[in-house]
Formats: structure tokens, sequence, C-alpha cells
DNA sequence: AACACGGGGTG
DNA sequence: CACCCAGTGTT
């Protein structure tokens, strides 16, 4: 048989399923690689059902790159609000700002000039050379590996840099045999998103069924193998949700660009759960002092890697007291409205519970 | 190689 | 509740 007969006969396979059920996604529906980018960014570790409301709304905005790179970084950070892995649109913004100011506002449309974009790891930067300039630049994300491990039997883990290094050396492999590429590298996402599933895949649906080493092994719920995850730490907070009783805006403070929910504002928070400690900590981070702090409620926050447990705190203010510069993890203070700048969703959860009305006990 | 980084859908 | 998602950058 000639050299690579069974990886142009597989890919042919995936790419004529994928032209009958492949979903009609916003981005599918553009070859621009701006809008193909954005996709691309805000679908890293986020569903294409959470991330559609979004890229429509940033579309709507930010229609082409210039204005992206000419937006504010707030505007930016706002329509990203509640997606998560907000380093995310911090980078996109970066990166936007590199191609206008080093090329001329053209996407780079090669695997190698798209790397050097912020935020443009070796997953975005072959989905964006191969579906918005169909080079044939292979792809491995969690669908991808899933749908190879199963296919060709890899009982090594997927999070094993070994591992990866194989299952692109395939991914490569497959997509020289493509054509074109950027359909068969959406076609084995696909697969993987829709019939090959993490559990109950589908496999009585699937194009690759007669062929796959896990299906015939009957080891289709043990591929892929994972190593074990940590258990999230638990953290311990009190917010200090403070509102000026006559403007009825917010003691709000801006943390630092970098961890966790960098540039994004919040009710001040502190590391504890004594209500007393929390109001000499709001000192020291620059609030106003002696503002009694009543306990309205509880927040449970869950991260992959920590467990938030929040006493959300109340307290109202006569004067909006002048503020001073706070320390870390917060750059900035400021009393507003919180429908003008960026939440987290736990700062929305937040600031939803200190609104809820006291009730009695009894 | 391990870890930080969000949030939500699913069984 | 556990799992995991169209991953990247830092340490």
């Amino acid at each position: 048989m000639m050299e690579g007969d069974e990886e142009r006969a597989l890919a042919h396979t995936l790419t004529a399923w994928f032209e009958r059920h492949r979903r009609d996604l916003p981005w599918r529906r553009t070859r621009d690689p701006y809008a193909i980018w954005v996709s691309e960014i805000m679908l890293q570790q986020t569903r294409v059902d959470t991330v559609i409301p979004y890229y429509q709304r940033f579309l709507g905005r930010f229609p082409d790159v210039a204005s992206l790179a000419s937006a504010p970084l707030d505007h930016v950070l706002q329509h990203w609000q509640g997606l998560g892995y907000y380093r995310r649109a911090r980078q996109l913004h970066a990166a936007a700002e590199q191609v206008v100011a080093d090329h001329g506002g053209v996407f780079p449309n090669t695997v190698e000039g798209l790397r050097a974009l912020s935020g443009v790891g070796p997953y975005t930067a072959g989905a964006i050379a191969s579906i918005a300039f169909d080079a044939p630049a292979p792809l491995v994300d969690g669908n991808v590996a899933r749908v190879l491990s199963r296919r060709f039997g890899i009982w090594d883990d997927i999070k094993q840099g070994r591992t990866q290094k194989e299952l692109w050396r395939i991914a490569g492999d497959l997509v020289r045999q493509a054509a074109p590429p950027g359909a068969f590298n959406q076609a084995l996402m696909e697969l993987g998103a829709t019939v090959c599933t993490p559990r109950s895949p589908k496999c009585e649906q699937c194009p690759l069924a007669a062929d796959c080493v896990a299906r015939a092994e009957d080891a289709v719920d043990r591929l892929p193998v994972v190593g074990a995850k940590k258990a999230p730490r638990t953290v311990r907070l009190v917010a200090a949700v403070v509102t000026h009783e006559r403007t009825q805006r917010v003691l709000l403070a801006q943390r630092h660009a970098d961890g966790l929910f960098g540039g994004l504002w919040e009710p001040p928070m502190v590391e504890g759960d004594d209500l007393e400690t929390t109001r000499g900590q709001l000192g020291r981070l620059g609030a106003p002092p002696s503002v009694e702090l009543r306990e309205v409620g509880e927040v449970t926050h869950l991260l992959t890697h920590r467990r938030l447990d929040v006493t959300v705190a109340r307290a109202h203010t006569a004067r909006a007291h002048r503020l001073r510069k706070p320390s870390e993890p917060y750059v900035q203070l400021r009393w507003t409205d919180p429908a003008e700048v960026a939440l987290s969703t736990l700062a929305r959860r937040v600031l939803e519970t200190a609104d809820q009305p006291q009730e009695r006990l009894f």
C-alpha cells in the first residue's frame, strides 16, 4: 500500500461526514481571520454554547482588528465579563495592537507568524492557519486527543508531553492528506464534540467506528487515559459591600492585571472569616474606616483549582470617603455603579447576595 | 512537568 | 458531585 493511503482514507471519510453533519455556528459563516481568531480564543477551554452570545456581542462592538486595537482595555473586559480566563481578553487586545502595529492590520497567515501573537499557542495557531488560510497545519485539542486516542488505541496519559507529541504527529500525518485541511480539522473536533464524547459516545453514529481500536477492544469508556487531578483548595473570604446612601454607588476595587480575575472589579474581599478582622483589613486596603459591617449571606464559588467560600457583609455610609491607593491584589478603589465596570461572576453573585432583602429569623 | 487561570453543561 | 471543555503562559 502506498504511504499515506490509510491517512488519506480516514481524512476523506471524516471530511465527508463533516459536510453532512456540521453544526451551523456563527464563526463558520466567515473566512475573516479576525473573526475566526476571536472565536478560537473564546473557545479555549470554553463550550460552544457558552461562547455564541459572547461572540455575537463582541463582533458587534469590535467588528475588525483596528476597532479592537483602538478600544480601551476596560471595554474589552466588559464584553468578556462572565466568560472566564480573563487573561485571554487582555492578550486578545494586546495581539490586536500587535497586528496593527507590526503587520499593518493584516493577519499573519502562517503558524509561525500566528504563534508570535499574544495568547496564540500551538492549538490556536493551527486552527487559524488551517481554517482561515487552508494551510495543512495540524491541531490537537481535548476533542482531537480523545478521538485519536480511541481510534488508534493510545493508552498513554494524554496530558503527558510525550503523548501530546505523538498526537500532534498523527494529526499532522492526517491533515497533510486532507482536503481541505481546515474542514478536516474542524471535522475531527466536531466528531469529538458531538459523537466521540467523553461519556456515552454515540459509536453507532461514528464514521470511524469500523476501524476504531477502542471500539474493537470494547475500551471506549476507558480511553483516553487522563491522570488524576488535584482537589481544589478551599479559601475563606469576607466580601464587604459598602454602599453610599445618597448615590447608591458601591465601593469597588479593581484587581491587579495578573492573577485571578485580573483587571476586573469587585467589592473588596479579604481572606478570613470574621468581620472584625475584615474591618481592619479594609482599612489596610484603603477603604473607609469604621463602617458597620453586617453579615448578610454566603456565596460558594467553584473554580477548577479553588473553592471560594465567601461571607458577604454589607454596610452603608453617608459620606463617600476619599479613597487611598489599595494594596494587593487591588490596584484601585472607586465609588461606582457596578453596571459600569467589568465584574467576575463571583463579584456579581456577591452583589446579588448583598441586594437581597434581609429576612427576619422569626 | 506542574501549576494557575473561570465558568458552566452534563450524567 | 465529578468531569471536562475548540489551551496558554509562567515557573
